[in-house]
DNA sequence: GCAAGGACGTA
DNA sequence: GTACGTCCTTGCA
């Protein structure tokens, strides 16, 4: 018979200090402790084996609240600090991993786990078990045995020693100086300033051991305490005594607890898949759980992740109010209302962080397969890594991979140089330099590990690494991205990695124009110094783990693991695939256009010099403004706020309405001048020579409310409002054998609107598929729909889009150029029949004030630190960007769910179709021709139900789809 | 060679 | 009145 007994308190503590720390993939949530518990334990089952395997096992815990030993000495422990913010979160979590191993968890009121370690083992050892206790605590060693019936075995990992060490009676001694019987004579004499033990001061633990052995024991010591030589020693025990008696009691073990089960009751339990599985796949621990079924022989996949522990997943219904719980909780933690253990441990993980320093000296370059190996045996025992892929370019479809680098922990950090050559600034490139793996065999040992769920690969902006990788046949699955939780947590505040390191790391970031300078004698990375290279990338990656470890803890903190994990990170793979894709342009298209646009634009030009009388830069605002205002002297002219004279399209088309002919030619000539250089001339630059395609760049963190943003080329503002712009849009053509397919939605922001505001006749409008601002007109100046004048309708329509962008009686009379007043009346009556948009912006406006920041239906926060501006523009431009965040934002977040359920959708519907561009309301995609109708539905569906189930919106939501050769015919 | 300002393309 | 990115000129280094 073998009793195991767990000190499973001490072993919690102990890990601490001695793991890395660990949080929750999905929320943050700390459980680095409560994993090196359920390493523990399983290992234990593994190693003790044969001779040494128990046939009883429990897990013993402090209970909380007071024990008996406060009650003779109160200051027990009192100088103990409280349990770190993130330790407290895993003791409940500790107790719940002991009972999934099918283990009992035994905890007592008034007692302490030693006492009932103390309890059962001795019970254990009079019945004659074999005993073992987990712990290394010292406080334990009382009970070691000298014929080994009772021993210690210390677990907790440390480097550089075997896993498991067993303390027997030789430790003890080495320890305490005594057999284990005299341990408590000795302690309480020395005492113990952990636990507040006093003993008799100025006693340490060689004097305390050399009395004891001099003396058998406490009591003869006291007693004959008189005999003793040293005047010091002996007024000191003499003055002592009871301090020494308390003492001894004080860590005295308890035999007698009145423990409920017996030692029957521990006899081992085979594991049960039932409960284990379930615990391990809410707490994510992969690893764990793929060794566990090998050895089990389970199949994991066959069981759900523990409903209690998981993290929360948003229900059909319940979502709604969880947004808004969570935006409840955001706003109090912004007033500093909030009391949230999770605020404290992000806050303690940031000091922690920041208190690493940067050592770039221990940062290893990595030359060949076996140091390779090394590192890939770390990540592997530490689950994740910060990666960032070093490269020669800013576009991750043309540039070539220079090398790879790691971090699995603040301060570490290796390079694994690939591509770099000799011959700094040679045109040629020179060739490859000394010491560098090959890059097939290097990829080739790497890509099973990005491949691995288990591994959670951390990057800083993964879109761009992940489309790299994609080329090189790497597949990545597991990314967190910090780039993404920076914009998550704090919008496009802080971009760059050196942004965020300066600010949170207190760091500045080493730029990479220190290493390739920049303009003509720009060189790329791969002519890099191999060694500087090496302490750029390490560091990179070393500063991507400590973002990682700062930011990730207030997904939690703050409540946007939500947002973080439906709306940022599964969307980062799917843009990264249609940047990959493309899209097909006509070079020659573009061509024809070039040349009649230059053509038609040189014709007005000479028509303008012929009407200003002179030759001059038409490009050229400033002389432009000076012809027409101070040479012509026309009259009207504003100034812009630099003091320039104002010559915008709208300032052009008042005087051609005034009957100046210039001014209409250089709006035209302009008009052209635009599509040429923006479009017509701009656009071919960009043909990928690999791919034939056009291939833009997403920004998914540039925008304050969620929308994406593209560049290089933008590919959202291809014209569409001129028969001329949309000239441009017909050289945007389907692939031989394909055809485009463009689904838009239809006024998403006005029914956005209508379902956040509750408005009963919008959104009954909307059901009924009215004509939206002929209904508006028809309110508002009480004209029927039938036989309305176009221009009510326009009037209408311009007040509906006023109201998205947070209405203003100057910017209406603007855009109707109808006096102030004029507009003012129009806002009041609009308000007065739609009174529930009023009380929406009031709303939206009160929390700016209140909290810095408004909410989309999905939960996803827009800052404006500017609310409470002391200048008044300022605060009224933030009102004003208060309301339409709101709305823009939730139509963004809708669109969003769409594009990352869109490509799984269609594949379940085995329909063939590549998303390829995304223009804020519209997707356009590319699918075998003669599919399209097909294809059409299933597009249509996804994104009509994108909002769901997250959000049960109040109004129908409509798409429109059209199938073409070009984007112009299918818009 | 770079930053700022003005102008203009999109939703 | 909202949200972007790009091109061109201008002015300064």
């Amino acid at each position: 018979m073998h009793l195991l007994l767990v000190d499973g308190s001490g072993y919690i503590f102990r890990a601490f200090h001695a793991l890395p720390p660990l949080n929750r993939k999905s929320d943050g949530l700390p459980v680095g402790c409560v994993q090196g518990f359920c390493n523990m334990l399983w290992k234990l089952m593994e190693d003790l084996k044969g001779d040494d395997e128990p046939t009883h096992m429990a897990v013993i815990f402090d209970a909380k609240g007071k024990t008996f030993r406060d009650d003779f000495y109160p200051d027990y422990k009192a100088q103990r600090p409280p349990a770190p913010e993130e330790l407290v979160p895993q003791f409940p979590l500790t107790r719940s991993a002991t009972r999934a191993f099918n283990i009992p968890s035994i905890e007592m009121e008034g007692w302490e786990a030693d006492d009932i370690i103390a309890t059962y083992a001795c019970k254990a050892r009079d019945a004659g078990y074999k005993v073992t206790v987990v712990s290394s605590d010292k406080d334990l060693m009382q009970l070691v045995e000298p014929d080994g019936s009772i021993r210690l075995l210390d677990t907790i990992p440390r480097p550089g020693q075997p896993p498991l060490r067993w303390i027997g009676m030789d430790e003890v001694f080495n320890k305490f100086g005594v057999t284990p019987d005299k341990v408590i004579d000795v302690q309480a004499l020395c005492g113990d300033a952990v636990d507040n033990v006093p003993g008799v001061p100025g006693i340490g633990i060689k004097t305390a051991a050399e009395l004891i052995n001099t003396y058998g024991d406490l009591e003869t010591l006291l007693s004959r305490a008189t005999e003793i030589k040293q005047n010091a020693r002996r007024e000191k025990l003499i003055a002592n005594a009871e301090l020494a008696r308390i003492s001894k009691r004080l860590v005295t073990l308890s035999q007698d607890v009145p423990v409920e089960l017996d030692l029957d009751a521990l006899a081992r339990q085979p594991v049960d898949p039932g409960k284990l599985f379930p615990f391990l796949k809410a707490m994510e621990f992969a690893t764990i759980t793929k060794r566990l079924a090998g050895l089990l022989g389970a199949d994991p996949e066959a069981w759900e992740p523990d409903p209690e522990l998981a993290v929360k997943q948003s229900g059909p219904i319940g979502f709604n109010n969880e947004a808004r719980a969570d935006a409840r909780a955001a706003r109090a933690v912004a007033s500093g209302k909030a009391e949230a253990p999770l605020i404290l441990h992000a806050a303690a993980e940031h000091a922690r962080i920041k208190a690493i320093p940067f050592r770039p000296d221990h940062y290893e370059i990595i030359r060949d397969a076996a140091h390779l190996q090394r590192w890939l045996d770390a990540i592997y025992m530490t689950g994740y890594v910060a990666t960032d892929t070093e490269t020669t370019g800013l576009d991750n479809q043309t540039a070539d991979l220079v090398g790879i680098s790691f971090s699995i922990a603040p301060g570490t950090g290796a390079y694994l140089p690939l591509g770099h050559t000799t011959g700094q600034g040679d045109i040629f490139g020179g060739g490859a330099a000394e010491g560098q793996m090959d890059s097939r065999e290097a990829l080739g040992i790497l890509r099973p590990m990005f491949a691995d769920r288990s591994i959670l690969k951390i990057f800083h902006n993964a879109k761009y690494d992940l489309g790299l990788l994609a080329r090189y046949d790497v597949a990545v699955n597991s990314i967190d991205d910090t780039l993404l939780l920076s914009y998550a947590l704090d919008g496009p505040q802080y971009n760059t990695m050196g942004e965020l390191a300066d600010h949170w790391l207190g760091v500045p970031g080493t730029s990479i124009k220190e290493l390739i300078g920049t303009g003509k004698t720009q060189i790329t990375f791969a002519q890099v110094d191999l060694e500087k290279a090496a302490r750029y990338a390490a560091e990179d990656s070393d500063m991507t783990i400590r973002l990682w470890h700062v930011l990730k803890p207030r997904l939690a903190a703050e409540n946007m693991t939500t947002v973080y994990e439906t709306l940022e990170r599964p969307l980062a793979p799917v843009l990264g695939r249609m940047e990959s894709r493309g899209i097909n342009v006509d070079r020659q298209i573009l061509a024809r256009l070039s040349g009649d646009f230059a053509q038609r634009a040189a014709a007005l030009e000479a028509e303008a010099y012929e009407l200003a009388g002179s030759n001059f830069n038409l490009g050229s605002p400033k002389q432009l403004g000076e012809i027409l205002f101070d040479r012509m002297g026309l009259e009207g002219g504003t100034k812009t706020k630099t003091g320039a004279w104002a010559t915008g399209a709208d300032v052009l088309e008042d005087l051609a309405l005034k009957g100046i002919p210039l001014a209409r030619t250089i709006v035209d000539w302009r008009q052209l001048n635009k599509l040429i250089g923006t479009y017509t001339n701009a656009l071919p630059e960009y043909i990928n020579q690999r791919t034939g395609r056009v291939h833009t760049t997403y920004s998914q963190h540039s925008v304050l409310t969620g929308r994406l943003s593209s560049n290089d080329p933008n590919l959202q503002n291809i014209p569409v409002r001129t028969a001329d712009g949309r000239k441009i849009r017909t050289a945007f053509v389907a692939a031989p054998g394909k055809i485009l397919i463009s689904a838009d939605y239809s006024q998403i922001e006005l029914r956005v609107l209508a379902h956040i505001a509750d408005i009963g006749a919008l959104k009954d409008a909307f059901e009924e598929g009215l004509d939206i601002h002929a209904m508006t007109a028809s309110e508002m100046f009480g004209v029927p729909v039938e036989g309305m004048p176009s221009d009510v309708r326009r009037r209408a329509k311009a007040i509906n889009f006023g109201i998205i962008y947070g209405i203003s009686a100057f910017g209406l009379a603007n855009q109707l150029a109808i006096p102030r007043g004029e507009a003012g009346d129009y806002i009041k009556t609009y308000f007065e029949r739609f009174p529930g948009i009023k009380d929406y912006m009031e709303e939206q406006r009160k929390r700016v004030k209140a909290d810095g920041f408004v909410t989309t239906i999905f939960g996803r926060k827009i800052n404006f630190p500017n609310a409470n501006s002391s200048h008044a523009a300022e605060r009224s431009f933030v009102e004003r960007a208060s309301i339409n965040a709101p709305i823009q934002g939730s139509a963004a977040d809708i669109i969003r769910r769409a594009m990352i359920r869109m490509e799984g959708e269609l594949k379940r519907a085995k329909i063939d179709a590549d998303m390829l561009l995304q223009v804020h309301d519209e997707l356009i995609f590319e699918v075998p021709l003669g599919t399209e109708a097909e294809a059409m539905v299933a597009i249509k569906q996804v994104m009509e139900g994108a909002a769901e189930p997250a959000v049960r919106l109040s109004v129908p939501i409509q798409v429109d789809a059209h199938a073409a050769h070009n984007w112009d015919e299918a818009h």
